[in-house]
DNA sequence: TTAATAAAAGATTTTTTTGTCTTTTATTTT
DNA sequence: AAAATAAAAGACAAAAAAATCTTTTATTAA
């Protein structure tokens, strides 16, 4: 469903939700040790997330990366789309160039119906929302 | 969700369901060129297949590929499986080691209800019985 | 204002996946 | 029995994805 890259970005987005504020910063090193993920490929994928706006980074000392208040209203379909392409979500699963209601592939009714469970959380629930679910349930990010 | 090669195996799969049996084979270069997907590839993952008794073969002149009576019974669960491996229906979504109903990652309520439904049909439904509704629908492969 | 810090950017390497080609083996038709 | 056919097997090449390393730039704290 999603590359290694973009379940790093998920997972660096909502930890930065958890952990970070504009007053506390996350530094790559942070967030590399905190979800054990590779260091410098993580900052690249914090890089891309950071070029497209869906998380905030200042340099120098005591910087880092955090979201912002605005960064927070954004959601996790568009930091998937950021970073694998914009047809995550409406490409058919067997690969077909034309695969629709009207034109089905043999699997389309339910990869579509269950896809869009997936994707109806992940457009409609902002990033800030769903970081406090994990605070109150104590979710592993 | 399913690798390159998963599709192709899929999609080979019900192609032979639905155009080939014991009395009338098909060849790679059939496939292939039918599903419009790279010979020499296909031929690895029919083999592969094969080799699994998932799909049948025989050498030979008038020799090639079809779905025995038995094969017809198979799931493409089974297939799914044989290419891209048992855990690909229950690996979390965000790549998390641990994520279960009881310790749940952050998307593991949605990500699960979406490959249920699909892993439910890909396991309960004869590849014979899928290839019958694909010819009464005259979906396309 | 200098040194230290941390992200940004660029280049490179490694690994995995996808795709191709050649040789061998089995089978069948002539 | 010989020639032709088609899968099986093995080796190889190309492309994509994942991961690493180095240099540059911006910022801040001493």
């Amino acid at each position: 469903m999603f590359s290694q890259a973009c379940k790093y970005a998920i997972r660096a987005v909502l930890y930065l939700a958890v952990h970070a504020s504009e007053g506390k910063k996350a530094g790559v090193k942070e967030v590399s040790a905190a979800l054990d993920v590779p260091k410098y490929f993580l900052a690249k994928i914090l890089q891309q997330l950071s070029r497209n706006h869906l998380i905030s980074s200042t340099k120098g000392p005591s910087g880092g990366f955090y979201l912002s208040e605005q960064n927070r209203e954004a959601t996790l379909k568009e930091v998937v789309e950021c970073i694998d392409g914009p047809d995550v979500f409406n490409s058919c699963i067997l690969g077909l160039p034309v695969c629709s209601s009207e034109n089905p592939c043999p699997l389309h009714v339910q990869a579509f119906a269950y896809r869009e469970g997936l994707h109806y959380q992940l457009k409609h629930q902002a990033i800030g929302d769903l970081a406090k679910r994990i605070e109150r349930e104590e979710q592993k990010i």
